[in-house]
DNA sequence: CTGTTAGCGCGTTCAC
DNA sequence: GTGAACGCGCTAACAG
């Protein structure tokens, strides 16, 4: 390992000289010098320690990103985008996932704090039980200098990227309605879960605006599983007059498809079926869900830059993303 | 920030026992000590300094682990089981995306190498040719102690995780040729990319020993749009004789589906398909994907236990995983 | 067993 | 502009 001392020897400087010309430091060098200290710092082939960096300058060129798990689409999706904002900056990444364990968000930010990362990135979204555990590990964190950006979720006082999660409900329901359907049921996943609930709530509050009757809400999981299941539960309990399902996300969408195959109920034949989302691995699926398109990677690459500032959305106030309604085969007209 | 020393100070002891009591020594340290430091610690909230442990020790308590891309479904799996594996150790992952250009790989692993890592496990698939660059970087790594794991490819003298891309495309042949298929053709991927030859070449190789023609190979991408693409190719070119279809993955059998169903070549009915990795969040397609399964989060964590020892993998060799043929609906009996 | 002390590699004030 | 010296928080000999 070649160490900035032994650059500075070859160079003929003081230690401290190659320290600014080789790391950016806001003094100046006289071009003599900072000439010698690169040619030796290229001949040797130097590499700065990040380690001592960080303990010298109390801070890692890191930021960590807090994600509910890897295999969820969703989060990939997400994680790619702030990995590219990342890179852009220089900065590398460290992951952890939380299974939607609060606790373990807790202990993932504790973690990231002890690591000195830059800036925390939490895209694991919130349940609604307050967990003063995570304020407050955030606040050591902030209070150390560290910056932090929400994803999919809002703390007081943090900058976030929130998805129009409400509003895309809502809109989406409008667009099933203007498809002549007026019974729908909604596969809502875990009622404490926010980004589920607000979902939900936005379609249903545009159900009620338009005066068409309360949609049939089944909860369940958030996952594939979930949304297999829920659908199972509503065909179970009978569909009545419903001609229209709603599943909160497009992996339980993708459940649901399967369970109505299951049980021989043909989409969008007999039942017409939308997602939220639109997950670019499940687009492909037969027949293609009707959705609400959610940027991920950008929205992924946005939260870093909120976190970090100077990005194009430098304040450290709430970016809302919008959500586009997507029509395809899986919802038919009436 | 609550530092060693204060705890030693509150504990009445030198800097050393509280290190010694706090992070993992070999050295006892007698009973009436240690309870003092451990309460010390436990009242001030003490959190070790990882980047000055990461200094003092030489090496972080991390893994790098350097995918092809997150959204890639396949390095999904694989992460989130390195993951795991990670956590159980205690350790946290940094992850690198490469996007499969060879350059971004070596910047890795220099960046990761600067981080002090304690091991790295690369899982973006070798091409053909071979790249210096890469092999003097992770030299350089061990030399200073790093330990190193591959996955789904090996490098000399290096461990790693080896599915069985042959057997499991020569097993894959041999089983649709049970299914009655005599003329098929492969969706072959990028000719240099070695996981992508290697199913080709055990496909191909074990009709040969069946006395079956030789297949007609279709190179492209290695995505879903390669599949699609090349789908789409080979029906430009006429089917011919060709009852079956083989993709060397999961990923670009659901492009050639997409592009099947868009020429109106129904599957299985028309044309039988086969895709290699059985990825989880692609098993709701219709027609059910035939394939070969790889356990990709179990390799994610072999793997860091193969960098690292002590696991289950415990020498330094390369373990092989096999893989199990999957017949599903998208390959039907002639 | 326990305490003293010297680094780990680099950033940064402070004099020159 | 440039250099000398101290400190970041912790580990690991080395003494006792």
């Amino acid at each position: 390992m070649v160490t900035l001392e032994e650059v500075a020897r070859r160079a003929g400087v003081s230690l401290a000289t190659a320290s600014r010309v080789l790391n950016g430091s806001t003094r100046k060098v006289g071009d003599a010098l900072r000439e010698r200290v690169e040619r030796a710092a290229a001949e040797l082939g130097y590499r700065p320690d990040v380690t001592a960096q960080a303990l010298a300058r109390g801070s890692a060129d890191v930021v960590g990103l807090v994600v509910h798990s890897l295999t969820d689409p969703y989060f990939a999706a997400l994680a790619e985008g702030a990995m590219a904002a990342a890179e852009r900056r220089g900065l590398t990444v460290m992951i952890g996932a939380t299974h939607r364990d609060p606790a373990r968000e807790v202990a993932l930010v504790a973690t990231l704090r002890a690591q000195r990362v830059r800036a925390i990135v939490l895209a694991g979204s919130r349940t609604a039980r307050s967990r003063p555990g995570l304020a407050a590990e955030l606040e050591l964190f902030r209070a150390r200098g560290g910056r932090v950006a929400l994803v999919g979720q809002e703390l007081p006082g943090l900058p976030a990227v929130a998805p129009a999660n409400r509003e895309g409900g809502a809109a989406l329901a409008r667009a099933l309605a203007g498809l002549g359907h007026r019974h729908f049921a909604v596969l809502g996943g875990p009622p404490d879960l926010l980004t589920a609930r607000h979902r939900t709530d936005g379609f249903t509050g545009a159900l009620r605006d338009l005066g068409l009757p309360e949609p049939r809400v089944v909860p369940g999981g958030f996952d594939r599983d979930g949304g297999h299941d829920a659908a199972r539960a509503l065909l179970d309990t009978g569909l009545g007059e419903v001609t229209c399902v709603f599943a909160v996300n497009d992996v339980m969408a993708v459940g649901a498809l399967a369970a109505l195959r299951e049980r021989g109920v043909a989409v969008p034949d007999d039942l017409s079926l939308a997602g939220f989302d639109d997950i670019a691995p499940l687009r492909d699926h037969v027949p293609a869900l009707t959705t609400v398109r959610l940027p991920l990677d950008e929205m992924g690459g946005r939260a870093v830059d909120l976190a970090l500032g100077g990005g194009p959305d430098d304040g450290s106030g709430v970016v809302a993303v919008p959500g586009e309604v997507v029509l395809r085969a899986s919802a038919r007209r009436l």
